[in-house]
DNA sequence: TCTTTTTGGTCAAAAAACGAACAAAAAAAC
DNA sequence: GTTTTTTTGTTCGTTTTTTGACCAAAAAGA
C-alpha cells in the first residue's frame, strides 16, 4: 500500500475498479467500495476532472439491474496501446485504444526462433509503421507475448531447448530501448488466456484452461477470474508431459513428450505421410479437408485431450479454451480433444465444464497483449 | 462489503489481519493497512475494550526489524473450537484453544464409509466426552472433514463411486444438529493442505500441493497462499488418473486408477505377497522395514510422483507435501515420489520444488480442521 | 553512557465520509 | 396515457474518522 491518505487509497481502488470492468457507474462503484455515494462522487468528479476517466455518451444500461434510471458509464481515459506476437514464424503487431478496441494491425513472416535481435528489431520497425500509419503519437504501455517461459522477477527467457536465440536475453528491456515504452513481456500462452478472458470464450468464467496448440504445446490458467502464473512464473508448461507407450523424439531431447507427437509439424507429417505425391514444403492444416486428415485432427485432438482431463481433475476448470493453429484448424481438433476429457476427467468435474475452441483463434495472444497493456498502468 | 462505515471496515479487516496472522503488532497493523499509527490505536483499544483482542504476555518479538522498542502482539480472543477428521476407517476429534493450540483429542477405529448416521453420531458423542473432560462449555465453530469430494454450494457429499453411505448427506447439517454449533464441511485433503500451510510443511510456501495418500489418493492445492477449490469445488480429485498399461481394477469400475496401484490396500497387498506365511489381516504399513518392503514403497512413490510431475508442470508449485498414511510410512514412499518427480518435471519447475512428507503427518487433516475452524468467524 | 531506532499513547486540527435532500430518467403499475 | 416506483446523479451541512505532531518507553548500537 503506497498511497499515504485515505482519499488516495479509495481514488487508487476505484481507477482500479474502473479500468478492470469496461463500463461501470458510479452506483456500482458506491456498492463494491462499501462508500457512500456521495463519497463515490466527490472522488470520481475528481477524476474526470483530471480527466483520468470519462463518461460514456452511449446509453448502454443492461436492464440487469430491473426498473430505475440507468447510470452513466464511466471508463477509463488513456492514450493508445499496443501488443506484439511473437510466434514460431510469425510476427504480429497491432496498435488498440485504451479500452482494447482495434486501431490497426500488421503481420509479417518471420523465423522468430533464431534470430532474436533481428525478431525484435522487425518488431519495433513494425510497430513504428502502425503507429505512422494510424497516427498514433503517444503510447501508454506495450506488451509483449513470445513463446516461451519467461522468469517472472528478472524478465529473462527460460528454457533453453526451446527459443535457442532468445535464452538469456530480457526482450522487455530490449524492445523498451527500441519502442521508447515500458514493455511487459509474457508467455504467449498466458496472452492468449488474457484474451480469451477479457474478450473471448472465457468471458463468462472465472476459472478455465487456456491451450494453445501450435508448434509448441503451452497451457495457461485463469483462476478466479485471474491469470496465475504459479510459484515462479512458470505455470502451464505442459507441452513435455510423457505419454506412455509413444517413442517419438522430442526437440528437448526426450521421447514420447506431449508436443513431439501433437503440434502442428506432427500432423502436417501425418497428413503428407497419407497423401503422397504432394510437395511437404507447401501442406498447412488448412490444405485438405478430405475424411482421413479429419481423423488426424480428431486423434490428435484426442491425445491432447486425454493429458489435459488429468489436469482438469486437479485444477476443476470451467471451461477449457483450446487456441493455437490447431484450435483454429477445425472442429475435429477441438471435437477430439473434448471427446477425451469426457471420457477420462471425472464425470462431476466433466459435467461442469465446456470445451471451446478459442472464440479469438490465433489473434487471442494478440488481442491478449493489447488488453494487458491496457490494464498494465496502475 | 457488509460494513456500512469506514470505521467497521477498517475495524474488520484489522480483526481480519490479527486473526490471520498470529501475533500482530499495531505497527505492522498500520503498515499492512496503511493507516496511520493513531488510527490504528484508536481502533485496537476499541477492540481491546470489547475484548475480541487481547495483548500476548510474552515477550516475543523476532528481531527482524533490527533494533527498536519491541511492539506488544496482539491476538484474537475466542471461544475454543473442535475440528473431526473422518477417515476411511478411523475418527479423529480435537478441541483446540482460538489459536489452534490443541486442548484435547481422541480417536477411534470405526467404519466410516458405510454407516454414515453412526459415525456422525459417534464423531458427535465423542466431541461431547472431550468437552466434559476439558471443561469446555462454549465451542466458537466445527469443521470436519470428510474423504471424498464436497459440493461448495450446498455442501452436499458429491462423488457417487466412494462414500457410498454419505451421498446426498448434508455432514454439515447433521453435524450441526447433533453439536449446536455451526460445522463447517471439507475434503479431507483440502484440510491436510490447510494443516500443513498454518503450521506445517507448507509455513513457508505461497504455492504448494498437498497430495493425501492413504486409502485413496487426494490432493489440494495452495495458490498464492489461499487453498484453491476450483470451479465448482471438486479441485485436486486426482485419484482415478489413468496410468498407462496398467489394468488393475479400481473400485470406480474403470481400470489402471492412480488410487488402484498406489493405495495403503495395495502396498499392504504387495508386501503380504512377499511375505507369505502371514496373516494379509494383521500386516500394517510398519509390520515390517526390511529391504523388500523398502522397494515396495519406493516404487509406489514412483508411480505417484510420475503423474504428480505432470501437474507440477501445470501449475507450477514451490513444494510437494505428502500425507497421509502414506506419507507418513516412511522415507522411501516420499522419496519415490521426489525422484519421480525430479526426473520427469520440467527442469526449471523441479529445480523451484522441494518434496516433503507432512510434518504433522496423519494428524494434518485435523489440525487444518481446527485452524480452518478457528479463522471460520468473520 | 549516549545516541539511534522503533514502538505505544494522547490530543487538537484537518480531512473524509455520511445522511438527508432533490431532480432526473427509466420501468412497472394503474 | 398517466401515475407510481425504482434507481441514479448531485449538492451541502453535519458527523465521523484520520492525520500529524508530540512525548515517554524500550530495546540495539556506538
Amino acid at each position: 500500500m503506497v498511497d499515504s491518505t485515505p482519499r488516495q487509497r479509495n481514488r487508487t481502488e476505484m481507477l482500479r475498479l474502473i479500468r478492470a470492468g469496461q463500463g461501470v457507474t458510479r452506483a456500482d462503484l458506491a456498492r463494491s467500495t462499501g462508500l457512500s455515494r456521495s463519497a463515490v462522487q466527490a472522488i470520481v468528479s475528481g477524476l474526470l476532472s483530471e480527466s483520468q476517466v470519462s463518461e460514456l455518451e452511449v446509453e448502454e444500461k443492461g436492464p440487469g439491474t430491473g426498473s430505475g434510471r440507468p447510470g452513466t458509464l464511466l471508463v477509463a481515459v488513456g492514450d493508445p496501446v499496443a501488443g506484439i506476437d511473437f510466434g514460431h514464424n510469425h510476427l504480429h503487431v497491432a496498435i488498440a485504444d485504451s479500452f482494447g478496441r482495434l486501431i490497426g494491425d500488421r503481420r509479417i513472416e518471420i523465423d522468430v526462433d533464431l534470430a532474436a535481435e533481428e525478431a525484435m528489431n522487425a518488431a519495433a520497425e513494425l510497430l513504428s509503421t502502425l503507429r505512422a500509419e494510424h497516427d498514433v503519437t503517444r503510447l501508454q504501455a506495450v506488451a509483449a507475448g513470445i513463446p516461451g517461459p519467461v522468469d517472472l522477477a528478472s524478465g529473462l527467457v527460460q528454457s533453453p531447448t526451446i527459443l535457442s536465440g532468445w535464452v538469456g536475453l530480457s526482450p522487455a528491456t530490449e524492445l523498451g530501448r527500441r519502442i521508447g515504452v515500458p514493455v511487459r513481456i509474457e508467455n504467449d500462452a498466458a496472452l492468449g488466456a488474457l484474451g480469451e478472458l477479457y474478450g473471448g470464450a472465457g468471458r463468462n468464467h472465472r476459472d478455465f484452461l487456456y491451450v494453445k496448440a501450435s508448434h509448441g504445446i503451452g497451457a495457461s490458467l485463469v483462476l478466479g477470474g485471474d491469470l496465475y502464473r504459479g510459484g515462479t512464473g512458470l505455470a502451464g508448461e505442459i507441452g513435455h508431459t510423457h505419454l506412455g507407450g509413444r517413442t517419438e523424439l522430442c526437440r528437448c531431447g526426450n521421447r514420447g513428450c506431449l508436443e513431439a507427437v501433437v503440434s502442428v509439424a506432427a500432423v502436417i507429417d501425418q497428413i503428407a505421410h497419407t497423401h503422397p505425391g504432394g510437395d511437404r514444403a507447401a501442406i498447412t492444416l488448412e490444405s485438405f479437408t478430405d475424411p482421413i486428415t479429419e481423423r488426424i485432427l480428431h486423434e490428435s485432438g484426442r491425445i491432447l485431450g486425454q493429458v489435459v482431463s488429468d489436469l482438469c481433475n486437479l485444477v476443476n476448470p470451467t471451461a477449457v479454451i483450446i487456441g493455437g493453429e490447431l484450435g483454429a484448424a477445425g472442429e475435429a481438433f477441438v471435437q477430439g480433444a473434448e471427446q477425451a476429457i469426457r471420457r477420462y476427467a471425472q464425470p462431476a468435474t466433466a459435467a461442469a465444464l465446456v470445451v471451446r475452441a478459442a472464440e479469438l483463434g490465433n489473434r487471442a495472444e494478440l488481442h491478449g497483449a493489447l488488453a494487458l497493456a491496457a490494464r498494465a498502468l496502475v
